[in-house]
DNA sequence: ATTATATTTAACCAATTGGTTAAATCAATT
DNA sequence: AATTGATTTAACCAATTGGTTAAATATAAT
């Protein structure tokens, strides 16, 4: 009956991710769980025994499916230009299929630093920023792009892509965006920030 | 004694602002702030009631005191580059006094998005953003700078000063930053987003 | 049919937590 | 000295919550 199984300890994760990722591990209730899983209490302990073990795992999951799919995005030997218009295509779309991902991530990571250990095997994020960074100086030398600090650059394209996720509650309140213009503005990113990015940097 | 009262009714809610920014409204304990201010929890429900009016409170003060100084660093007549110059230096400056203000107010905001009416007095933001986007749109017809959404060069800009404090925690993980060297991070930015922001938007 | 596992039911437990209460104590006012 | 309000002490309560247990039942595999 392990195919059974697969399928009930996946509808418990995938409701885990749900419950975690809009409330929180402090907010977050085991009772809830169950129920959008469609089990019991007792069924949820069977398979995952304690709300932290549970909460680990879709943290770790989430956590690496993030840095993941950025670090993707900018796995390619395009010039910065062309990678630039990449990532917040790719990025930008992924963010708009788990839009709770950001703010979760960045809310667990602030309250227990520590948990990071897991979920960054180091070497690829230190390769591909070498890599990266090797490619931004190549530009710098050539003349093509002005002298920027590589940590700031690189900082700046992430937060351009990810703050409006974090800060969507602001965004719908204060702009009084609904959904429909936030997913609007979201899309319109798309195709700006690269521009943004590049206006910035390239030298003419 | 109403002198007396005051010092203890601010030494409580100084240690509620800890708690709540620390850990959030749901991660946060009555007796945890009761043992910072440094008194018992009689007296902590004798001067606030509930925990989620002490909250309120917190939440209330705090989101108006980022907004209002948000506000106050683009309230005045400068042209566009000499004010995002002194948004910069200001608001950076003043997320450095209070760096966990940010993500706190974004995950409380994300969590019970009805919070905001108390809090936005929304006239002086609607004057506030014309006058802004007046000023824009000015200098774009003016050939100045290049035609780009007001809204996305607003967010655009907030973003680069809000995001590494919502982010702390990673950027001191994946991108294995010590204390100072987060501090060092930030103080550069001051002087780096002004120039970032504006290359991106001037025209030459 | 038997066995083994998955699942439910339902009661239960211990710890935590927000909040209360009443009496005692302390400090300043009058 | 008497009064008033601030503060502590300490016990207590009810609700929530993570977690357990044991028996019953369903479901598939052998």
């Amino acid at each position: 009956m392990s195919k059974n199984d697969k399928i009930t300890e996946e509808k418990i994760f995938d409701a885990a991710v749900d419950e975690f990722e809009e409330k929180g591990l402090d907010g977050a209730r085991m009772q809830k769980i169950a129920d959008n899983a469609g089990i019991n209490k007792a069924l949820l302990h069977y398979y995952y025994r304690s709300k932290d073990k549970l909460f680990k795992l879709v943290f770790d999951r989430l956590a690496n499916k993030l840095l993941d799919r950025l670090l993707n995005c900018l796995d390619n030997d395009f010039p910065l230009e062309k990678k630039l218009k990449l990532f917040y295509e790719e990025h930008i779309s992924f963010l708009q299929k788990h839009p709770k991902m950001p703010a979760f991530i960045f809310h667990e990571l602030n309250r227990h630093p520590e948990r990071l250990q897991t979920v960054f095997n180091s070497e690829r994020i230190r390769f591909l920023r070498e890599d990266l960074f090797r490619q931004i100086d190549a530009e710098k030398s050539a003349g093509k792009i002005r002298n920027i600090d590589n940590f700031q650059l690189f900082i700046n394209v992430v937060a351009l892509s990810a703050f409006p996720f974090v800060a969507r509650g602001l965004l719908e309140s204060i702009l009084a965006m609904n959904d429909i213009q936030f997913e609007d503005f979201i899309e319109a990113r798309k195709k700006d920030l690269p521009k943004f990015v590049i206006n910035s940097v390239k030298l003419k």
